[in-house]
DNA sequence: CAATTACCTACTTATCTGATATGTTTATGG
DNA sequence: CCATAAACATATCAGATAAGTAGGTAATTG
């Protein structure tokens, strides 16, 4: 498993925030029941999400969260990042993995790196404009 | 994480049985020091391979392991689904996720699916004689 | 001031990972 | 035929992670 519930629900949640946008502001609430997850786990993702700008939160009545960029500008990588852990396909890739002595010589870190560039590549290559557009013509972000 | 030691281990076995191999069975103690990897870690692993055909084992002295195919034969991705729970790279998409009431509208099913396909391209595209050419002129198998 | 809503901290429960321990069976060489 | 080498089998375990719950605090508005 690459992607734990945690990076799909961010994505589901930017989504939403895409689609119900212009009337000010969405509160958590709305999203939860719309996309059927556990108000107070949601919350836990928004405040990363938040933390690093990508959301603006306000609180109190007429409160909720709210897209701080247009949707064609986020990536899916980009939102991934910071709601996994890694998206390294094994751990010799990760971020603070403790360096490897076989690396020199490693018959299968090539292998590695090669399907951690690809599957970086095409997160990186579709946004959450993307994913809105499921159903439409002419949809070929999966292509 | 999409790939775990267990079958990072596989490959780099089933590259070391095919490194050594001709000079009858390789007993896995020989392998496991070579890989600097427990013994009786990889006991569990290679039972996997040999319970699934892609392994010979015999016991008792002289008796070691084997490979039952020639090496361009086996692919990564072979490999990986039996020693991985799953390659899938989100829950939806394993073998027995219960099926999704979201299914028909999930904005971002058509994503993990395109990811999957993408990954399993990759890894069913590399054979372990391809693993074995690290280094050697011409190896372009990571492109 | 009351209601609403985001924000914060801590806990829980189940599952998975990466092993280790302790044997049993099978084959070979002396 | 017995000691040794080796694969095969089963159980257990400690730590990490995933997924979610609980309970409370702070800010904003009508």
């Amino acid at each position: 498993m690459l992607i734990s519930t945690k990076g799909r629900y961010a994505l589901r949640v930017m989504i939403d925030l895409a689609e119900h946008q212009g009337d000010a502001f969405v509160p958590l609430k709305e999203t939860a029941d719309r996309q059927d997850i556990s108000e107070k786990y949601l919350e836990g993702i928004l405040k990363i999400l938040v933390q690093h700008g990508l959301l603006t939160g306000v609180r109190g009545k007429g409160g909720g969260y709210r897209l701080t960029r247009r949707p064609e500008s986020y990536t899916v990588g980009e939102i991934l990042r910071l709601t996994e852990d890694t998206l390294a396909p094994v751990a010799c890739l990760e971020e603070n993995a403790k360096p490897c002595r076989r690396m020199s010589y490693c018959r299968t870190l090539p292998l590695w790196q090669e399907l951690n560039t690809r599957i970086a590549g095409y997160l990186d290559g579709v946004t959450v404009a993307d994913l809105m557009r499921r159903g439409e013509d002419g949809n070929d972000y999966v292509i």
